[in-house]
DNA sequence: GATGAATGAGAATTCATTCAT
DNA sequence: AATGAATGAATTCTCATTCAT
């Protein structure tokens, strides 16, 4: 299971495989619990190899969950969002649904990149702030601007904005975080679930 | 803050310090993360006295989480439950305030061992059995079979149970984890938030 | 050989033997040459243990070279010096004879721990710093006073005080290196030697 | 700073570069505690680069202060000496002068060098073998000689030669020492405070 | 000749755990 | 029960050295 979305600038085929490593075993047992020989073991490099690129096991760490913030999380949200914005979607629906199919794809795809995320977030403070700034600056604001104006075509509920990116972003999350990274092993997330989830949504907001 | 709830079984003032210090370093620092010697100093003891009665530093961690699900996990859904179950309620509002409300409360409460459980379930295959008994096996059924009620008188739509109870607690945890774990320091948990979380619910079900 | 000159408040027996063995490590193989796992195994101890005391190596290399520039360098200076100034010696041979005489012992009796220190002190600013601070605030300026007291008596050349300190340590400095740090082996330091040291330097200040 | 006097036996311009980066390096954190990358850093070259001519970090060391103590420490004292010693002195007094003047200006052009070997020759029995060798068989003796005549002629006082010549470098070590490796930063040494150490010199090895 | 990725032995340090007191 | 010195295995990291390109 390669995991070409992240950090290959220029990574030999060696380092590559250190990355893969990484991502599994942090992904399996936390960057605390991960230990770097282990890592080294199933790259099948000696350990002194990851500290060649990388100066410490959190720079590994870092490498991994630092771009994969701006480059899946990001896109997850932001990605085409161009598009949404300058797209008159013809309504709230359209819009939501629009968010959920074709990023879902991207969570699917970098499910174990997610899980890492999520899991060391509260660990490093750093993490948390490039997940605000991306997040936070970019995103919020054009989304929140978004939803005002279904609001003002009475589309959905007249409730602060925020809170209505934050409902839809909780169910998302609260799916995610259940379906990936709490009862991986479930995937019970089929079609109709997440057909269930958004009409979920789309009632949950509207106006009457 | 002391967390009386969890783990007083006989345990002398030390022990108890241990515990309160082993809570608060597992939350920030993740289990791992945790180093014995740190909560001991932290707990103003000795390094030895942790192994007097936890043989591991794991089996201190299961002392703290273990009893957490039962003791506290499972009351958030289950306690009262029987009233809840016994108790006629006139519709799937009363209902589900009844849920959020007393045991929001539980959460506040229980932040920290909360977190900690979070943090700590992907890592430990005994945890998520434990969960997934105490909530699987306990409460779902009644949950399920009550949701079925509230669908055979109309109230809420007919999607399979599994789903609607999902939902809800999706939107609880989505919730509960950006609030609690994720950014704990934001701390915009007013009250209409929850209000109008439950406002999205209860429309969010709706039949119609 | 012992060293308990330095160093040993409350140490118990085993973290005693890792000093010793990491002084007699440091004096041959200096500072970076020298390894925990050898000064553990010379100590006969864990080398965890050499931690639990010195949370790091350098630790170990200031615990013995720090005290020992106030406790040996000093002393071999300062020591007695009240009684050196108080005392009225007669003349400026006398004063002489008495700095050499009890302190080359002590320089013999330390000579381990003075050849780490000159050995490292090249390296580390912050023995630097203690050295000039010792030797340079509290001596210096008595002894150059008692040199005054000399050259206006006629006794030696009126030349600046600091040069003739210079003269004399320089001396004394090159007697020390020469036979104790680059050519210990040699040990031709035989008490005629010794003596026509101090009559070389008695005359080269002689006034006239 | 360019230190062409030593071992530019047909070096390339980046084996040249290696070598002038490892003076630096040795000098400031003496051979152990230099590492070979960051000497190879500083000269600009790749890591492998300074294996290419140097089997090891150690020879690399041996082709700087190996040759250093043929070419420097040597010429310090002989250089010329074949002058000094056919030269007929008018006086022990010349004869003093000629050493220290021009010889003192090869130590401070070859500071550095002498700092590293005075630094690592403790460590290196091979160093001080060839030390031994250069200075104590070409020198000693005819030093040593030379100082007889002196003795002779009634100049200067009548103790064993060896012990003269020690007095002498004492002196003049001592003055290096302190100047150029343990004081660097000091620069103290100024015209008047050499000439009132061969002055002292001088006076203290006067008969009378 | 030069490069720099890779190595593996070993360095410093950490840490859960034991045990004599 | 409590202590805290000691342990030794494991962990992170360093570094001289090799070798294919």
């Amino acid at each position: 299971m390669e995991n070409k979305e992240v950090g290959q600038e220029q990574l030999t085929e060696k380092q590559q495989r250190i990355v893969d490593a990484a991502i599994e075993i942090f992904a399996a047992k936390g960057y605390s619990g991960a230990s770097t020989s282990e890592i080294a073991k199933k790259a099948g490099v000696a350990e002194g190899t990851i500290f060649r690129r990388y100066k410490t096991k959190k720079e590994l760490l870092m490498s991994i969950v630092g771009p994969m913030i701006s480059k899946v999380i990001a896109p997850i949200i932001v990605k085409d969002f161009d598009k949404v914005i300058t797209a008159d979607y013809k309504d709230f629906e359209s819009f939501l649904r629009a968010i959920f199919s074709n990023r879902l794809k991207l969570v699917e795809k970098n499910q174990i990149l997610i899980k890492i995320a999520i899991q060391e977030i509260p660990f490093h403070p750093e993490l948390k702030e490039k997940l605000f700034e991306v997040v936070g600056k970019e995103v919020f604001k054009s989304i929140c601007q978004r939803i005002e104006d279904f609001q003002l075509k009475g589309e959905i509920v007249k409730i602060h904005p925020k809170l209505v990116v934050q409902l839809i972003f909780s169910s998302l999350f609260g799916y995610v975080a259940s379906n990936f990274i709490l009862f991986p092993e479930r995937s019970v997330h089929q079609d109709n679930e997440l057909e269930h989830t958004i009409q979920f949504i789309l009632k949950g907001l509207r106006q009457y």
